[in-house]
Order: structure tokens, then C-alpha cells, then sequence
DNA sequence: TGCAACTAACTGACCGGTCAGTTATTAAAC
DNA sequence: GTTTAATAACTGACCGGTCAGTTAGTTGCA
């Protein structure tokens, strides 16, 4: 029950061990992590990992497991749910979601961890492609299509649309982490996900109408 | 001249040795890179590599400032050069320009090697924030200003201008060289560059004029 | 309640391989 | 003959993974 006594806790171990791998892998990069200090982080000797993971590469792959299904369900959901009934509310949130997601660093380390090391094991780059991408792009397709059908949205080919509305966020998120860069005016999550949506939907170029 | 002598060119050599350098980082992460493979691919020794430069990261730190250098001019003059005139085509010039080169894996390769690594150099991620990033936003901030004098472009604040720039032209790179993701119809690069400008030029929402 | 006998979780020293960086040596060029 | 480019062999630190041993906790029995 103390802070101080080392229980066991045999069930919530991998977890916790993820968690911890999570972390330092983000901040060395995978090579670069040490086991030890994972288990350090973990509150565990290297030897017990091992008791849990038959390997370094296995942790990696099981926490791009678990956040590739998590980042699938989510994507589809989001938009099944706002954008047959309003296509421009339901881009907005989904700009906002991911802004928020982008913008807390805990949420945002397994997709940058993909990014990063996806392309030196090709199997899990393969996975995250075929469980997150590909059902990124079918949620986007459908909202366009959504958006076309209720008149709200011009037609617009899906795979430029994913990548003007991922693109941004992701560019905003590596700004923040790589080089902290952040924008000199807007601060808030809110109003970089409420501007690139506005310039998103209304373009560049004045209107007439509005 | 033959093929098999092992000559003395010492001039050429340092850059021979960058070039290897950075498609050996680009491919295995800095960490995971090995100074041999570099020497190997560079047709030298191991030691050789040592007479040219004092440390795996001091290559490392010579290519990031290359690559800062050259981007950091690009942008300049880029922008500087049409943006007076003609604004939209400036702004177009510039998305074509930054699709191509992120197409072509031989350009992107320091860009993408600084994003993968700099978060673990914090004077690298500085050199490039203040050398690359600071003079990139400063030339999209007066290609929306003069676009704004010139009627052509509505008010819109640099940062998120710059994020929906080149977001989606990171996104489409990351997404290539990561995933192996390439758009379904949209095959070429002018292609892609084009749908990119539309959209951000005339917005997602129908419009009245045009 | 007290006390062995047992088990599962865990530890940390160790092994073997890898690799950044060094050095002794060779050979071309002038 | 001296200098410079280059190599190949070497060193030492580091780290992933292993394993013999320890400790925390449980069960059976009185």
C-alpha cells in the first residue's frame, strides 16, 4: 500500500513497462534507448523486463500495436458520427481532435515514434499503413463525399484533403517537439485548430459571399 | 582514374563523405548508422573518415548546416523574387517547388534527417529553427502581406499560413517515405502541387465567384 | 498463531558481440 | 627523403540478453 514497498503487481506490469519504453524511446530514439533505463523508469531490475518481453523490438512492436488500434477506432468514429449530419461541423472537430491530440505530448509520442522509426522495420510500417492510413483516408472519403452530397463541400480529390487537414497538425505537432517552434500569436489549441479550419474551408483567396 | 586504384583526391573527400554520411543516416537513424558503412559506401577505411572529420556527430552537424544554409536561401529568394508581383503565383511556386523536392528522396533526405534527429541535438534543432524556420515564416509573412496590399489574398496569420504550406507537403513526403502511402489518382507531383494550391487557395466550402 | 515448504517476482553480475575512435604501418606523390 | 593519404589491426566502452541466486508472499499443517 506504501509508495515505498515493492508489491507485486504482476498484471499491471506490461503495461507499465510499455508506458516507460513509450518514453524513453521517444526521447532517444530506439537504437539509442537502453533497456535499463526502460526498467529503471519502470520501477524494475533489466532482468525482469525480460520476464514480460522476449525482446527490445518486441515492446516496440507492441505499443505501435496498441496505438495503431487505438488511432483506427478513433479516426473512424469521429467522422461516422458528425458527418452525414453536418460535413463542416464534423471536419472541424476533426481538425480540433487532432490538434488537442497533437498538442498534448503524452497522446501525441506513439505517432511520432512511428514516425520516426517506421521506415527501419518495414512490417510495422506496413501494419500502420494498412490499419491507420488506409482507414484515415476511407473516413476522410466519405466525409468529402458526405459534404459534396449536402452541397457544404466542392468536390475534392481524398487524398489531398487528407493530407491538407493531417498535414498541418502534423507539421504543427513537429514544430512544437523537434524545435519547439510555436506560433508567435495564437497559443492556444483552440484557435490554431479553429484558423487552419476557417483557412481550410474558405481558402486563401477573398469572398464574395460571407 | 581506374576504377580499382586507390588514389588521393583530397579535395573531393570531405563531401564524398557526407554524401555517404547522409544516405547511411537517412536509412538506418544517426544512432544505428555505422562509421564503416559510411566509409565503405564513400570507397575509404574506416580511419580515413577520421582524417577528414573528428567525430561520427561532427558529420552529422556539418549536414544539417549544409542542408540549413542551402533551404534557408531557397526560401529567401523564392519568395522574395515573385511574391511582389504576383502573389498567387509566388505562392503556387512555392508549393511545386517544396512538392518536388520532398518527392525526390535524394533532396528530402536532410530534411528528413533533421526531423528525425533533432530533437536529440538540441543546438541542431536550435541552428535550424533559427536558420531555416524563422526565415521561412518571415518569407510567408510578406508573401501574405503583399498578397493582402495586393487584394489578392485575405488576411491570415503567418504561422498557421505557414503550417498549411508546408504541412501538407511534409505529410505527403512523410507519408511516401515512411509508409510507401502515395495518393490513388493524383501520380505526379505538378498534380499534387496544383491540388494542393487550389485547395488552399479557394477553400474546401463552394464558392459563389469563380 | 507459528512455522516450515513452496512458488513466483525479481535482482544484478556477467557474457558475448558490436562499434566509435586510435595507432602502427604502408605507399604514393613531390 | 619527407610529407601526406590511407589502411588494417587494435582497444575499450557499451549494451542486449541470460541466469544463478534472492526475496516477497502463499499455502499446508500443527
Amino acid at each position: 500500500m506504501s509508495t515505498k514497498t515493492r508489491r507485486r503487481r504482476p498484471e499491471a506490469r506490461p503495461d507499465e513497462i510499455l508506458d516507460a519504453a513509450l518514453s524513453v524511446f521517444v526521447e532517444q530514439g530506439f537504437t539509442a534507448a537502453r533497456v535499463e533505463d526502460i526498467a529503471k523508469r519502470a520501477g524494475l531490475s533489466k532482468g525482469a523486463v525480460y520476464l514480460y518481453f522476449p525482446s527490445k523490438e518486441a515492446m516496440l512492436k507492441a505499443l505501435v500495436e496498441q496505438s495503431a488500434g487505438a488511432l483506427a477506432t478513433a479516426a473512424e468514429r469521429l467522422v461516422s458520427v458528425g458527418a452525414p449530419r453536418d460535413p463542416e461541423a464534423a471536419l472541424r472537430g476533426v481538425i480540433f481532435m487532432m490538434i488537442t491530440a497533437m498538442t498534448d505530448p503524452d497522446i501525441s509520442a506513439a505517432p511520432r515514434l512511428v514516425l520516426t522509426e517506421a521506415h527501419r522495420f518495414p512490417d510495422i510500417a506496413a501494419h500502420y499503413r494498412d490499419q491507420v492510413l488506409e482507414t484515415a483516408r476511407r473516413a476522410i472519403e466519405t466525409l468529402a463525399a458526405d459534404g459534396v452530397e449536402a452541397g457544404t463541400f466542392r468536390p475534392v480529390d481524398a487524398d489531398i484533403l487528407m493530407r491538407c487537414i493531417g498535414g498541418p497538425c502534423l507539421g504543427h505537432m513537429m514544430l512544437a517537439s523537434a524545435f519547439d517552434f510555436h506560433p508567435k500569436k495564437l497559443k492556444e489549441p483552440v484557435d490554431v485548430a479553429d484558423a487552419l479550419s476557417d483557412l481550410l474551408l474558405h481558402g486563401l483567396k477573398p469572398r464574395e459571399d460571407a
